[in-house]
DNA sequence: CAAAATCAATACGCTTGCGTATGGCAGGCA
DNA sequence: TGCCTGCCATACGCAAGCGTATTGATTTTG
């Protein structure tokens, strides 16, 4: 696998921050491989030197960088949605952010891979967890049972995370105009009336 | 990743089948990190040398071995549901066989996680544009008009996809009973009336 | 039974990637 | 000015994995 990597220009002295911007960047790009100590020095025009000044081990910058990642999702993608009083739009919002929104869920395709790997799997749990709780909730409140609402919710989770999968592939070879209708069903499908 | 895998017991000549089947057992256990030459040898309680008379290199086993399970997935999985007459009766079939049929689908499960990797990639598009046709064609036997039918498609094939993932952390943590439910759900929101 | 073909062991070289050890250089502060 | 601390380079050691070369054993076949 080699993937492009885009260079980033000096910058005469680092910060932990940047190797975390770094790690995530070559994470979205190429994968948890991608995140190799000195493929990231190289990336960032240092050597491996620098990079074990800041960070103890490759564990503990994924951990770092992970972490942050985490809580931007929370803030920045489920935050927001949560202002919409209406239910049902909150939902359609929702499709609509994760469905437009790419950088964020490039690294999620990316974890989503190796979740196998101990120190990757717990993030996506506690990130899919709250998703889907937010996602179930909404279609409660939308008059939905409890029990209706759950796999109202889990279908469109996994819908969710079954077609970043596919999108790679440009499986559902769509333009964006088919890709506009599908979301439209996808919305009607889930949501009735 | 330290993954159990099962040790197969002697049997003083190997074939290459012999080297594929442990390969593909290799890979739905541990992901394509997994089939390693080494580490399949020790599996086979043989070593290397054998390897390397049987294949020219790791990637003609993969070739070989995948190549095999795609046949077998054709074969044994799409073809039999081929054969039921109604085609709403048709999608339900799909679906059980694909939520109940578990080890063909860990395979597929190792081969979404290397999607990136030009081996693996062309296998995945074969399969899934096949599986995409096969419920598409169901849907517009079913009274569905083609734009929405291939939709219904792409959201049924893409909760598939989504769902085997999740399954790995337990995400959707259900019982047998909750997951029969669910399925009964799923297909009630797909296919109508 | 002998020779040839088939299957396997051993030992090696090469690459990649993590981690360590140590030394060098610059800028702030005494 | 001179030194100390923060940041980085260089040079190792080590493991895992692929692939090669050579030799050895066992089966098959003439």
């Amino acid at each position: 696998m080699t993937v492009a990597i885009s260079k980033i220009e000096p910058k005469s002295r680092l910060s932990a921050a940047d190797w975390e911007d770094a790690a995530l960047a070559s994470l979205a790009e190429g994968g948890l491989g991608a995140v190799a100590v000195e493929s990231l020095a190289r990336r960032l025009g240092v050597t491996k030197g620098s990079f074990y000044w800041h960070f103890a081990t490759r564990e503990a910058l994924l951990q770092a960088a992970l972490e942050r990642w985490e809580r931007s999702d929370e803030h920045e993608v489920l935050a927001p949605i949560e202002t919409v009083a209406d239910p049902r739009e909150r939902i359609r919002e929702m499709v609509r952010q994760v469905s437009h929104k790419r950088p964020s869920h490039a690294v999620f395709a990316a974890l989503l891979k190796a979740i196998d790997q101990p120190s990757i799997r717990p993030v996506i749990e506690r990130v899919s967890q709250r998703r889907l709780d937010f996602v179930t909730e909404a279609f409660r409140q939308a008059g939905f049972d409890a029990v209706t609402a759950a796999n109202r919710a889990r279908l469109a989770y996994s819908a969710y995370v079954g077609f970043i999968q596919l999108a790679q592939i440009g499986q559902p070879r769509m333009n964006h105009e088919e890709f506009e209708a599908y979301i439209r069903d996808f919305i009607e499908i889930l949501i009735p009336h």
